[in-house]
DNA sequence: TCTAATTGGTAACAATGTTACCTAATTATA
DNA sequence: TATAATTAGGTAACATTGTTACCAATTAGA
């Protein structure tokens, strides 16, 4: 027990019970917080649950109970790495003009690729085998991704649902930076001009069909 | 010692130096032969040193001695999935007309990853997390891929070098593959779809920019 | 207050990559 | 040719991982 792993202290709830569903709830996510620092410091090959265990001052019991797997854990990073990617894309100053708002969001994303590339590689990279997201995990992206779904939208390019032509754009750009982070592109300046060519693609292709 | 451990037999080699090399370089490629079936058959996770020195009935020392690591393993089923895929884009009828035959060759890459899946996870997906390509590996790819960078060059399209244009190709490609097979992309039919666009807005963005 | 259920820790299990150590065979050298 | 040095290969261990069986203590409900 620690400050952690005390339930009763810091709370407001009315009776025991909820004092526990509280604690429980504070509990996960200290160990999400707790697995995204050595993610982050470390990498991926960092985050063990002994050591998120060791961190937390608690034993491996806990994570069990609260993730049931450690595929259950890798969902929230999962999560917690949309949100983050949710963030930078709303940091991201838009100018209303849907072409460069596109490229924009585009280089966002490649940002998002380099500084969090751990993450990266837990979303969508493979880095913990057992993982394949799940629904909530997807809509998450999806959240995440809206910004492009709803420019796309509102650019009212052709008869393909925005959804997918926003997710046509996903794949092409993680395709590059995924090669990238697998150390496919050679060095980091390649690959940066490839995905600028790449992005260059994209717009090219989605907004001058507008306008034969 | 067995059919697989045992030099001198079935050799041509002069000296018994020569013999041992030849010995070295068989039980290599039976080792890679293995590893591969055993990819094949229950996928990357099954791929362990153990498991292969079990079917070669001999000792995990065997591998080491040959490969160091299982890293160097790893390298030589990447270049194995190299040389299929390589057949897989020889294997594939062309029309003369760029655009059509960039299409099939876009096709046949599709098929690779959905039969080969494995293999695929192997060489892009991460599958070994330890794994990234040396240049050798990266050579065998370039080999794989020089029908489609041919194909680009004979397109005479820009001022790009082909290399990097089949690159962006590749890329591109292998976002909605690699999100497909990581089961991010809803079903099989809906990423198929996702394919077909990208192959179109590949080809329209390459080929359509010539015209104008 | 007494019984049942839940929480959490300890220690173990199984699988894996990897290496230390030993044996035997082979090669080189006197 | 006989002996020393090198090498190949097997056994068994080590460290690290995810995971679970078991037990103690605490808590909830009668």
């Amino acid at each position: 027990m620690n400050e952690f792993t005390n339930p009763g202290l810091n709370t407001t709830a009315s009776t025991l019970q909820e004092a526990r569903q509280q604690h429980s709830e504070h509990l996960r996510q200290s160990v999400v917080q707790v697995a995204a620092s050595l993610l982050r410091e470390y990498g991926p090959e960092a985050v063990t649950v002994r050591r998120v265990a060791e961190r937390m001052e608690c034993s491996t019991k806990i994570i069990y109970s609260l993730f049931n797997r450690k595929e259950g854990l890798a969902k929230e990073l999962y999560l917690e790495g949309c949100r983050i990617l949710g963030r930078e894309f709303e940091a991201t100053a838009l100018t209303g003009i849907p072409e460069a708002d596109l490229q924009r969001l585009a280089q966002a994303y490649w940002r998002f690729g380099q500084e969090h590339a751990s993450f990266y590689q837990v979303m969508f990279g493979g880095a913990f085998a057992e993982f394949k997201p799940d629904e909530i995990s997807m809509q998450g992206m999806t959240t995440a991704w809206s910004q492009v779904t709803a420019l796309i939208a509102s650019a009212d390019l052709d008869e393909n649902s925005p959804e997918w032509t926003a997710r046509l754009i996903w794949a092409a750009l993680h395709g590059v930076i995924h090669l990238h982070l697998a150390g496919q592109l050679g060095s980091g300046e390649e690959a940066a001009m490839l995905y600028d060519r790449t992005v260059a693609m994209i717009v090219h292709s989605l907004f001058d069909k507008r306008r034969n």
